[in-house]
DNA sequence: TACACAATGTTATATTATAACAATTAACAC
DNA sequence: GTGTTAATTGTTATAATATAACATTGTGTA
């Protein structure tokens, strides 16, 4: 097998949900709802969730420890990542703008450092929020 | 007492702690290295860390769960956050970059989001990982 | 002094993530 | 089909990261 061009049983499971709840989800939070489809074990969910992040189908938010679908059809790979978090309701989105991933992908630091990646994370209030 | 004006003790063991080691170092690791000066349990340790991240003298490196000392004299209250990180060596150093900044601070996404903070890290291969 | 709040100490526990090892399955060369 | 290799799975245990809850002490100021 050189390339995996399919997912796995547990990968598929695990993907399919967390495209369904459709926000962040924790790891636990998984494996507890995924009980009934066999899903019993962190290791099953942490090993699905390592491979779907490699292969750009999901991504972490660090700050958050929680995963969420990738949105941006052009993520294959998952090298370059932006995402705006409502403090407030803890709302989700990832942003995708071309000039500002063009500008990140182009940044030179001083020290000459060559990027392959990056994550970005923007927190503030959403719309709703700030109305309250 | 309306605003604090210096740091309590153990808020003052922990910074000093993480000046002098000048890299990235996890939670426990302070807890283990500081157990002489009476920095006995974890919340000792993230009650600390907790307030130093509030008034900008420390960062959390969030892919990493490490904390590193504030480089920018500016960073009086850490809002705008930007490190880049060697895959190979788990170097750390935090950007400063003005015009980086100014571009990310006046970022607008598409959702009228309004932002008070951000953090960015990139990854790669430092200069001297990259030539071995 | 009395008040308010920050900081501390302490025990227990919650949450997030990985180690180690055995067994099974899938892709592919021959 | 057989043998080989790597991916995947299952399972138990444990490591690593972080917080809850509550009692106590310290500190600035009215």
């Amino acid at each position: 097998m050189l390339k995996q061009e399919t997912l796995s049983k547990n990968q598929q499971i695990v993907l399919d949900y967390i495209e369904k709840v459709n926000e962040p989800i924790k790891a636990y939070s998984i494996l507890h709802n995924l009980q009934k489809k066999g899903i019993k074990a962190p290791l099953q969910v942490y090993r699905a969730l390592d491979k779907l992040v490699e292969i750009g189908k999901i991504h972490k938010i660090e700050s958050r420890n929680a995963f969420v679908a990738c949105k941006n059809s052009n993520c294959q790979i998952s090298k370059a990542t932006a995402f705006s978090i409502c403090e407030s309701c803890e709302e989700v989105s990832e942003i995708s703008d071309s000039k500002l991933s063009k500008y990140l992908k182009n940044f030179q630091d001083k020290a000459g450092m060559k990027f392959n990646k990056y994550n970005l994370e923007f927190f503030g209030l959403c719309k709703k929020c700030s109305v309250k």
